[in-house]
DNA sequence: CATGCTAATTACAAAAAGTAACTTAATATT
DNA sequence: AATATTAAGTTACTTTTTGTAATTAGCATG
């Protein structure tokens, strides 16, 4: 291989930060507080909020402040994150098809 | 969201690894030995071994010795690891379409 | 003015990653 | 026989990233 795809990296090196598949498919399901994407995923608030940031900052993830009490914000995803849904589709598709029940009761184990 | 799928979930683990979707979408060209995938990929001997042991020991990727001088080892792609290619494919259509060149240029900067 | 609520942030310990030097095993060279 | 070469790792050690729990900020209610 002459090199990689820089745009092939950059990508991968999003997707493979710890929690972002889980995140933006909480999101692919539509809008999300904080709150609950904290109670849907395995994530603790520290890095929820670490990678909500991030990917605001890299657009795929839209941020909505609503001065109600209590304050609401809610977490969307921009046309740039909606598009990514076929890479989570395809993801399903293969652990459906490749990940055996063992292989689930395995990694909870450790 | 009641819960997560758990096999989702442990797919979004495997590929969210670091290095893991370099090294398939390296692999996906074909068969490659230890010292080629090292001169591919910024990445240590150290974490290469590791996690072509993880994926090995995870049956997506296969291991061959040749016992010729200099011992050779090559590394492929099982069935289940080339079924991971719609995932990459998704990965670089979305690259494609929505990495901007700016967003490389930053991500390399820091 | 203490209490409760959401959305964080901080402080600190634990785990994972990065780097470079070292090891192993086999064969080749002198 | 001793030494060198080569590929494929492994070890030792430092730096980053995570995980966990406690704390804060802003605001409304009792």
């Amino acid at each position: 291989m002459e090199n990689l795809c820089p745009r092939f990296e950059k990508a991968m090196g999003l997707l493979s930060t710890r929690w972002v598949g889980l995140i933006l498919f909480d999101l692919l399901e539509g809008t999300k507080r904080f709150s609950e994407m904290e109670a849907d995923l395995p994530i603790s608030g520290r890095l929820l909020s670490d990678r909500l940031k991030m990917l605001e900052k890299e657009g795929i993830v839209e941020r909505n402040i609503y001065s109600e009490f209590p304050v609401r914000i809610e977490y969307s995803l921009s046309e740039k994150g909606k598009a990514l849904e076929p890479v989570i589709k395809e993801i399903q598709n293969w652990a459906t098809d490749h990940v055996t029940h063992e292989e689930v009761e395995k990694s909870h184990e450790s």
